[in-house]
DNA sequence: TGAACGTATGAGCAGACGTGCAGATGATGC
DNA sequence: GCATCATCTGCACGTCTGCTCATACGTTCA
């Protein structure tokens, strides 16, 4: 109990771990993430894959790329998105695994 | 991009992978899920841990039981805590390698 | 029985979250 | 230049979330 305690991590990495998960935590960023892991796509492409407006999009594409979970290029009038790297992919296969397990 | 779409789950599986990931994604209960990777603990060692009142870790604990990431027994008492299986320990594992990459 | 302890639960509140709307920016084509 | 398209951003609104407080339940020990 008291080994409990000290293995404890602190505050702010504690944090980060959370601000991960919590990316993952909206189905509108799980069907981005999850479109992005198959393709490159626009942010009107994720549009119609999440079937919510391109300003919803936009604004979660934002909070995907605060967190590093994506980046992105310019071309022409288009931003194409991307996933970051390939731990990303790793901890949505593991999750949507865990979930398929108590379906 | 077709194929994107086709590949896409439907809404209630992807609403259980967000349930999930929701329920990884606070400080406290990753807290809670941390110290019970190491060993079982009661309500108010985990009340001690995360430094929260019982009340509160009582309520997260209800949210962590309803996923069925922990499970518990009576000693008394006392309500004893455990993690539910081991992929819960995988997704903490792998979500704190991910955040400790980038830190 | 009665008191003390550990735990569970419901109400209520402050703060955070997800979305749409309106407006702004930048690139393309006439 | 002007219109159009794709994207971004600030604001407002409704909803959800995590906590505290008060209360209730079950167990243990006099």
């Amino acid at each position: 109990m008291a080994r409990v305690l000290e293995a404890q991590p602190g505050s702010t990495q504690l944090s980060l771990v959370a601000d991960i998960f919590a990316a993952l935590s909206d189905p509108t960023r799980l069907r981005i993430l999850l479109a992005l892991s198959r393709e490159d796509l626009c942010v009107c492409d994720l549009a119609a894959v999440t079937g919510v407006s391109s300003s919803a999009v936009s604004h979660q594409l934002r909070l995907l790329r605060d967190r590093r979970l994506v980046s992105f290029r310019r071309e022409g009038k288009r931003a194409v998105y991307r996933l970051a790297d390939s731990h990303v992919a790793a901890l949505l296969a593991q999750g949507t695994q865990h979930a398929g397990e108590r379906a």
